[in-house]
DNA sequence: CAACAATATAAGCCATGGCTTATGCAGAGG
DNA sequence: CCTCTGCATAAGCCATGGCTTATATTGTTG
Protein backbone atom coordinates (compact mmCIF):
# COMPACT_ATOMS: atom_id res chain seq x y z
CA UNK A 1 0.00 0.00 0.00
CA UNK A 2 2.88 2.33 -0.62
CA UNK A 3 0.74 4.64 -2.87
CA UNK A 4 -0.51 5.99 -0.16
CA UNK A 5 2.30 7.70 1.02
CA UNK A 6 2.77 8.97 -2.10
CA UNK A 7 -0.55 10.27 -2.10
CA UNK A 8 -0.13 12.51 1.02
CA UNK A 9 3.27 13.08 0.03
CA UNK A 10 1.87 14.93 -2.99
CA UNK A 11 -0.52 16.58 -1.81
CA UNK A 12 1.07 19.62 -0.15
CA UNK A 13 2.04 21.83 -1.94
CA UNK A 14 5.22 22.74 -0.85
CA UNK A 15 6.33 19.47 -1.27
CA UNK A 16 5.55 19.25 -4.59
CA UNK A 17 6.64 22.28 -5.02
CA UNK A 18 10.23 20.49 -3.99
CA UNK A 19 9.12 17.31 -5.99
CA UNK A 20 8.79 19.07 -9.04
CA UNK A 21 12.20 21.41 -8.55
CA UNK A 22 13.94 17.77 -8.37
CA UNK A 23 12.17 16.18 -11.24
CA UNK A 24 13.87 18.58 -13.88
CA UNK A 25 17.27 18.38 -11.91
CA UNK A 26 19.26 17.17 -9.10
CA UNK A 27 19.49 19.59 -5.68
CA UNK A 28 21.32 20.33 -2.97
CA UNK A 29 19.64 20.71 0.77
CA UNK A 30 20.19 24.00 1.14
CA UNK A 31 19.64 25.13 -2.81
CA UNK A 32 16.27 23.99 -2.46
CA UNK A 33 15.78 25.97 0.92
CA UNK A 34 17.09 28.79 -1.15
CA UNK A 35 14.60 28.48 -4.22
CA UNK A 36 11.44 27.91 -1.43
CA UNK A 37 12.14 30.20 0.61
CA UNK A 38 11.47 27.80 3.45
CA UNK A 39 14.37 26.64 6.19
CA UNK A 40 16.71 24.06 5.64
CA UNK A 41 15.22 21.86 8.78
CA UNK A 42 11.93 22.11 6.79
CA UNK A 43 12.99 21.46 3.63
CA UNK A 44 14.56 18.06 5.00
CA UNK A 45 11.40 17.40 6.69
CA UNK A 46 10.05 17.75 3.70
CA UNK A 47 12.86 15.06 1.88
CA UNK A 48 12.37 12.38 4.75
CA UNK A 49 8.38 12.51 3.66
CA UNK A 50 9.65 11.96 -0.04
CA UNK A 51 12.13 9.74 0.67
CA UNK A 52 9.38 7.58 2.77
CA UNK A 53 7.32 7.58 -0.19
CA UNK A 54 10.34 6.68 -2.35
CA UNK A 55 9.79 10.27 -4.73
CA UNK A 56 12.99 11.01 -4.17
CA UNK A 57 16.78 9.10 -3.71
CA UNK A 58 20.13 11.12 -2.68
CA UNK A 59 23.93 10.46 -2.93
CA UNK A 60 26.50 11.99 -0.31
CA UNK A 61 28.97 14.19 -1.32
CA UNK A 62 31.21 15.27 1.71
CA UNK A 63 28.89 16.88 3.87
CA UNK A 64 26.78 17.42 0.60
CA UNK A 65 23.74 15.69 -0.10
CA UNK A 66 22.32 15.71 -3.40
CA UNK A 67 18.96 14.67 -4.40
CA UNK A 68 16.57 13.38 -6.91
CA UNK A 69 13.38 12.60 -8.36
CA UNK A 70 12.94 8.82 -8.33
CA UNK A 71 10.63 7.03 -10.64
CA UNK A 72 9.08 4.79 -8.29
CA UNK A 73 7.02 6.42 -6.32
CA UNK A 74 5.30 7.67 -9.29
CA UNK A 75 5.16 3.75 -10.49
CA UNK A 76 3.07 3.01 -7.50
CA UNK A 77 0.87 5.47 -7.53
CA UNK A 78 0.10 5.16 -11.50
CA UNK A 79 0.03 1.31 -10.49
CA UNK A 80 -3.05 2.60 -8.39
CA UNK A 81 -4.50 5.09 -10.91
CA UNK A 82 -4.95 2.57 -13.17
CA UNK A 83 -6.72 -0.08 -10.93
CA UNK A 84 -9.06 2.38 -9.81
CA UNK A 85 -9.43 3.01 -13.99
CA UNK A 86 -10.34 -0.17 -14.27
CA UNK A 87 -12.94 -0.29 -11.40
CA UNK A 88 -14.54 2.62 -12.45
CA UNK A 89 -14.77 1.74 -15.98
CA UNK A 90 -16.10 -1.92 -15.24
CA UNK A 91 -18.50 0.12 -12.81
CA UNK A 92 -20.19 1.82 -15.77
CA UNK A 93 -19.99 -1.18 -18.01
CA UNK A 94 -21.62 -3.10 -15.57
CA UNK A 95 -24.71 -0.60 -14.13
CA UNK A 96 -24.17 2.16 -16.56
CA UNK A 97 -27.91 3.59 -17.60
CA UNK A 98 -29.33 4.09 -13.80
CA UNK A 99 -28.73 2.94 -10.77
CA UNK A 100 -31.42 0.15 -9.10
CA UNK A 101 -33.33 0.71 -6.36
CA UNK A 102 -32.05 -1.62 -3.59
CA UNK A 103 -34.84 -1.13 -0.96
CA UNK A 104 -37.52 -3.56 -0.78
CA UNK A 105 -39.73 -2.77 -3.03
CA UNK A 106 -43.27 -2.28 -0.38
CA UNK A 107 -46.49 -2.84 -3.15
CA UNK A 108 -47.31 -1.24 -6.41
CA UNK A 109 -44.62 0.87 -7.46
CA UNK A 110 -45.83 3.00 -9.74
CA UNK A 111 -42.83 3.74 -12.09
CA UNK A 112 -43.32 7.37 -12.86
CA UNK A 113 -40.65 9.28 -15.40
CA UNK A 114 -38.79 10.99 -13.14
CA UNK A 115 -38.08 14.85 -12.94
CA UNK B 1 -4.56 23.09 -11.52
CA UNK B 2 -6.90 20.07 -10.89
CA UNK B 3 -5.07 18.05 -9.90
CA UNK B 4 -3.94 19.26 -6.51
CA UNK B 5 -7.58 18.74 -5.21
CA UNK B 6 -7.58 15.25 -6.81
CA UNK B 7 -4.73 14.48 -4.87
CA UNK B 8 -5.60 15.92 -1.43
CA UNK B 9 -8.72 14.70 -1.93
CA UNK B 10 -7.34 11.18 -2.49
CA UNK B 11 -4.74 11.76 0.44
CA UNK B 12 -7.01 11.05 2.97
CA UNK B 13 -7.57 7.09 3.90
CA UNK B 14 -10.90 7.54 5.00
CA UNK B 15 -12.33 9.59 1.90
CA UNK B 16 -10.30 7.09 -0.47
CA UNK B 17 -11.81 3.98 1.10
CA UNK B 18 -15.43 5.91 0.20
CA UNK B 19 -13.79 6.67 -3.54
CA UNK B 20 -12.88 3.23 -3.86
CA UNK B 21 -16.49 1.90 -3.32
CA UNK B 22 -18.11 4.14 -5.53
CA UNK B 23 -15.63 3.11 -8.19
CA UNK B 24 -17.19 -0.42 -7.49
CA UNK B 25 -20.54 0.93 -7.84
CA UNK B 26 -22.77 3.34 -7.21
CA UNK B 27 -23.84 3.66 -3.56
CA UNK B 28 -26.30 5.97 -1.65
CA UNK B 29 -25.45 8.52 0.94
CA UNK B 30 -26.44 6.48 3.88
CA UNK B 31 -25.08 3.19 2.29
CA UNK B 32 -22.00 4.40 2.73
CA UNK B 33 -22.35 5.83 5.75
CA UNK B 34 -23.37 2.55 7.40
CA UNK B 35 -20.50 0.71 5.34
CA UNK B 36 -17.20 2.82 6.08
CA UNK B 37 -18.97 3.23 9.70
CA UNK B 38 -19.13 6.90 9.52
CA UNK B 39 -21.74 9.78 10.78
CA UNK B 40 -23.94 10.65 7.84
CA UNK B 41 -22.60 14.41 7.86
CA UNK B 42 -19.52 13.33 7.52
CA UNK B 43 -19.49 11.31 4.36
CA UNK B 44 -21.98 14.19 3.22
CA UNK B 45 -18.53 16.51 3.75
CA UNK B 46 -16.01 13.42 1.94
CA UNK B 47 -18.17 13.31 -1.11
CA UNK B 48 -18.56 17.20 -1.84
CA UNK B 49 -14.52 17.12 -1.63
CA UNK B 50 -14.53 14.05 -3.50
CA UNK B 51 -16.89 16.12 -6.01
CA UNK B 52 -15.28 19.04 -5.88
CA UNK B 53 -12.20 17.34 -7.49
CA UNK B 54 -14.02 15.45 -10.31
CA UNK B 55 -14.03 12.25 -8.90
CA UNK B 56 -17.56 11.37 -8.37
CA UNK B 57 -21.03 13.11 -9.84
CA UNK B 58 -24.48 12.12 -8.38
CA UNK B 59 -27.98 11.62 -9.73
CA UNK B 60 -31.02 12.74 -7.51
CA UNK B 61 -33.57 9.94 -7.12
CA UNK B 62 -36.31 11.24 -4.96
CA UNK B 63 -35.47 12.50 -2.14
CA UNK B 64 -32.03 9.88 -2.40
CA UNK B 65 -28.77 10.24 -4.14
CA UNK B 66 -27.00 8.06 -6.08
CA UNK B 67 -23.31 8.97 -6.38
CA UNK B 68 -20.85 7.07 -7.85
CA UNK B 69 -16.89 7.59 -9.15
CA UNK B 70 -15.75 9.38 -12.23
CA UNK B 71 -13.15 9.42 -14.81
CA UNK B 72 -12.89 13.21 -14.79
CA UNK B 73 -10.39 13.51 -11.32
CA UNK B 74 -8.39 10.27 -12.51
CA UNK B 75 -7.38 11.41 -15.95
CA UNK B 76 -6.45 15.10 -14.54
CA UNK B 77 -4.21 12.99 -12.25
CA UNK B 78 -2.97 10.67 -14.65
CA UNK B 79 -2.01 13.43 -16.80
CA UNK B 80 0.24 15.37 -14.12
CA UNK B 81 1.34 12.08 -13.36
CA UNK B 82 2.99 11.78 -16.89
CA UNK B 83 4.50 14.87 -16.81
CA UNK B 84 6.45 14.73 -13.83
CA UNK B 85 7.41 11.21 -15.05
CA UNK B 86 8.54 12.65 -18.12
CA UNK B 87 10.38 15.49 -16.46
CA UNK B 88 12.22 12.50 -14.52
CA UNK B 89 13.27 10.65 -17.53
CA UNK B 90 14.80 13.85 -18.62
CA UNK B 91 16.77 14.68 -16.01
CA UNK B 92 17.80 11.04 -15.33
CA UNK B 93 19.05 11.07 -19.62
CA UNK B 94 20.56 14.80 -19.18
CA UNK B 95 22.66 14.08 -15.61
CA UNK B 96 22.58 10.30 -15.43
CA UNK B 97 26.03 9.63 -13.81
CA UNK B 98 26.38 11.77 -10.92
CA UNK B 99 25.76 15.69 -9.83
CA UNK B 100 28.08 17.74 -10.57
CA UNK B 101 30.43 19.72 -8.37
CA UNK B 102 29.16 22.50 -8.43
CA UNK B 103 30.26 24.69 -5.56
CA UNK B 104 32.86 27.39 -6.85
CA UNK B 105 35.10 28.42 -3.97
CA UNK B 106 33.17 31.03 -2.42
CA UNK B 107 33.22 33.26 1.00
CA UNK B 108 29.81 34.40 1.42
CA UNK B 109 26.81 32.33 2.69
CA UNK B 110 24.18 32.86 5.39
CA UNK B 111 21.74 30.54 6.72
CA UNK B 112 18.69 33.06 7.32
CA UNK B 113 15.05 32.05 7.20
CA UNK B 114 12.52 34.55 5.98
CA UNK B 115 9.89 35.89 8.37
C1' DC C 1 42.24 18.60 17.29
C1' DA C 2 39.77 22.95 16.45
C1' DA C 3 36.75 25.28 13.66
C1' DC C 4 33.58 25.41 10.22
C1' DA C 5 29.98 23.71 6.88
C1' DA C 6 25.98 21.13 5.49
C1' DT C 7 22.32 18.51 6.89
C1' DA C 8 19.49 15.94 10.27
C1' DT C 9 16.80 15.73 14.47
C1' DA C 10 14.27 17.76 18.57
C1' DA C 11 10.79 20.59 20.56
C1' DG C 12 7.12 23.69 20.48
C1' DC C 13 3.60 26.64 18.17
C1' DC C 14 -0.40 27.13 15.45
C1' DA C 15 -3.54 26.45 11.39
C1' DT C 16 -5.90 22.95 8.85
C1' DG C 17 -9.13 19.52 8.46
C1' DG C 18 -11.81 15.47 9.79
C1' DC C 19 -15.24 13.91 13.17
C1' DT C 20 -19.27 14.61 15.89
C1' DT C 21 -23.97 16.47 17.26
C1' DA C 22 -27.51 19.73 16.08
C1' DT C 23 -30.22 21.80 12.67
C1' DG C 24 -32.12 23.09 7.98
C1' DC C 25 -34.50 21.68 3.82
C1' DA C 26 -36.62 19.33 -0.06
C1' DG C 27 -39.37 15.37 -1.69
C1' DA C 28 -42.92 11.59 -0.86
C1' DG C 29 -47.12 10.04 1.14
C1' DG C 30 -50.97 9.68 4.29
C1' DC D 1 -51.09 20.12 5.53
C1' DC D 2 -48.18 17.42 8.41
C1' DT D 3 -44.72 14.23 9.05
C1' DC D 4 -41.18 11.34 7.96
C1' DT D 5 -37.12 10.30 5.34
C1' DG D 6 -32.67 11.25 3.28
C1' DC D 7 -29.29 14.33 2.72
C1' DA D 8 -26.78 18.87 3.29
C1' DT D 9 -25.00 22.52 6.15
C1' DA D 10 -23.52 24.67 10.66
C1' DA D 11 -20.77 24.78 14.73
C1' DG D 12 -17.43 23.13 17.78
C1' DC D 13 -13.80 19.86 19.36
C1' DC D 14 -9.41 17.79 18.87
C1' DA D 15 -5.51 15.39 16.48
C1' DT D 16 -2.39 15.87 12.68
C1' DG D 17 1.16 18.02 10.41
C1' DG D 18 3.93 21.80 8.64
C1' DC D 19 6.76 25.68 10.14
C1' DT D 20 10.17 27.72 13.07
C1' DT D 21 14.27 28.03 16.29
C1' DA D 22 17.63 25.38 18.76
C1' DT D 23 20.73 21.61 18.92
C1' DA D 24 23.04 17.26 17.50
C1' DT D 25 25.65 14.78 13.95
C1' DT D 26 28.82 14.06 10.39
C1' DG D 27 32.36 15.44 7.22
C1' DT D 28 36.14 18.65 5.69
C1' DT D 29 40.15 21.30 6.38
C1' DG D 30 44.00 23.86 8.43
Amino acid sequence: MAYAEVLSALADPTRRGLYERLARRPHRVGELARLARLSQPSVSQHLRVLSDAALVTHERDGTRRHYRASRAGLDELRTYLESMWDDVLAAYAAGDPAPPKKTAPKKTQMTRAPR
